[in-house]
DNA sequence: CGGGGTCTGTGCGACAGCGCACCCACGCGG
DNA sequence: CCGCGTGGGTGCGCTGTCGCACAGACCCCG
C-alpha cells in the first residue's frame, strides 16, 4: 500500500465531501492518500485498528472467514462510506476481515484523530452514525438474502451494489472472487453470469465485467437491493447531491 | 400492552443495570414498565419510533418480512439490550419489524428522553454504541450462518441465543414460530427438534421446550453462536457481573 | 512460438431443504 | 364426553446448490 500526502480530490468519498469546513481543516494534516491494491487486507478480525479508511475509487468487502476457510461477505464499502466503524462504536475491532475487492485509491485517518473528532460530538458524530445505520441495513439484508433468494438474484444484487460504489459500468472481478464473496461455488457464478450474458445484460471477459443493461439487472434481482439502496439514500441524502 | 409506573427491579435489564446513578435518576420518572405479550409488534418498518424498549423477561425478534410474506430473523434482543437503536443512530426507523417472541415484561423510555440523554455524550452514549456493535456482530453472523450452516446447526444456535436471554431452561415457543424466525419450513424444524430430543438434549411438548443438556447443544451448533456470544461478552463485560 | 498459469464453461451424482398433503395427539370448552 | 383447534410427525417428488473432475480458451512470458 503506497501512501502520500498529495491529495486527489477528497470529495470522491462522500463522507469526506460532507464534512463541514472546520472539521475538514482539522483533518487535512492527518489525512493520508493511500493506494489500495487488489486482495489487500485492511483489517483482520480481532485486531485493533490503527486507521479508518475512506475509499474513493476502490471497493472493500467485509468478509467473515470461517474455521474451514469458507467465507461470506457481510457488507461492501466503497466511496459512500468508511471502514473502521468499530473505532467509534467502541469495540476497536470486529469479527470480520476487510479485503480490497477492486483496486483503487482512498484516504486514511489515524484512529486517534477519528476518536477525538467523534468525541467532540456535533455533526461528524451524527454523520458517522447515520452511515453506520445504513451499513447495518446492508448487513441485515444480506442475512435475509442469503436465506431466501437464489444465487442468480444474489449475483444481480451484488453487481448492482458494487456498481453503485464505482464509477463507470466496468468491474474488474473474476467469477472466482465473486463466488468467494457470495459464499457460493465458482461454477454457480459461472452459470448465473452466463444467463445474464445471454440476456444481453452484461459482457464478460477474463476478469472484466461490463454492465450493458442496468435496469435489466434491477429487474432480475430481489427486493434486497432496493431496500438497501433506499436506506442509504434516505440516511445520507446530502452526500449524493455533490 | 399494559403499562404502569410500579417497577419490578430495573436491573433485570443489563443496560439499565449498567446506568450510572445520575443517569438513572434522570430516567426514572420517565421509565415505564410494560407487559409484552406474545406476538405483539413493537415496531413496523419505516415507522418513526416513539419509545425505546428494554426487555427484562421478554425476548423480541427483529424480523424482516418480505414482499411475499416470508420472513427471516435478523437479530434477537432480550434482557441484554434494547430495541430502537435507530433512534440514536439517527435514522428514526428501520426496515425490520420488532416482534415479541416470548412474553414477559420490560421497560420503555420515550424517544425524546433517549435522544436527549444520548446527545449529552458521556458514558451512556458509549454504552449504547458498544451494545450496538454487539448487535451488528449478531446480524453479520446471521448472514454467515444463513449462507453456510445447516438447519440443524441453526436451530441449536437459535435455541442457545434465546436461552442466553431468558432465565431458566424453559422456552415457550412453537416449532412453527421458530420456523418463521429462521425463515425455514415448519417441518424442517420438526425434524431438527426430533433429532435433538432423541439425543436427549431437549424435551418438547406442545409449545414448550425444555433444554436438558446445554453443552450438548453447544457442541452441535456452528461456530456462529460462539462468535456472537464472545463479542457480547467482550463489548459488555461489566453488565454481566451484576 | 511454445508452455504454463489463469479464467471460464460443462457434466454428473449427491443431498439439503422445499411445497404439499395428510395424519395423529393433545387439550380446552361447550 | 365430544368436537375442534392447535401443535407436532411423516412421506414424497422437486429443485437449487454442492463437490468434483475435466476441457477449452485466453494471455503473458521466456
Amino acid at each position: 500500500m503506497a501512501t502520500s500526502h498529495v491529495h486527489p480530490p477528497l470529495n470522491q468519498n462522500h463522507l469526506l465531501a460532507a464534512l463541514p469546513e472546520a472539521e475538514l481543516q482539522r483533518w487535512l494534516p492527518q489525512l493520508e492518500a493511500v493506494e489500495l491494491t487488489l486482495g489487500e487486507v485492511l483489517y483482520e478480525p480481532g485486531i485493533t485498528l490503527s486507521h479508518v479508511y475512506f475509499p474513493a475509487t476502490a471497493i472493500v468487502s467485509l468478509l467473515y472467514v470461517m474455521e474451514n476457510g469458507a467465507s461470506a461477505e457481510v457488507a461492501v464499502v466503497g466511496n459512500e462510506g468508511l471502514l473502521g466503524i468499530s473505532l467509534f462504536m467502541g469495540g476497536e475491532s470486529t469479527s470480520s476481515r476487510a479485503v480490497v475487492q477492486s483496486a483503487g485509491h482512498g484516504w486514511r485517518l489515524p484512529a486517534v484523530a477519528m476518536k477525538e473528532e467523534f468525541n467532540r460530538g456535533g455533526p461528524v458524530l451524527h454523520l458517522l452514525l447515520r452511515y453506520t445505520q445504513a451499513l447495518i441495513t446492508q448487513m441485515s439484508q444480506t442475512a435475509v438474502c442469503n436465506r431466501h433468494h437464489t444465487l442468480d438474484q444474489q449475483l444481480c444484487r451484488w453487481l448492482l451494489l458494487s456498481l453503485d460504489r464505482l464509477q463507470g459500468n466496468q468491474l474488474v472481478m473474476t467469477q472466482a472472487r465473486i463466488a468467494n464473496m457470495l459464499g457460493v461455488r465458482r461454477e454457480g457464478v459461472t452459470e448465473g453470469a452466463l444467463k445474464l450474458q445471454q440476456a444481453g445484460l452484461i459482457r464478460y471477459a477474463r476478469g472484466r465485467i461490463t454492465v450493458m443493461n442496468r435496469p435489466g439487472l434491477e429487474q432480475r434481482t430481489c427486493e434486497c437491493y432496493a431496500v438497501v439502496k433506499k436506506e442509504y439514500d434516505r440516511l445520507l441524502p446530502d452526500l449524493l447531491a455533490r
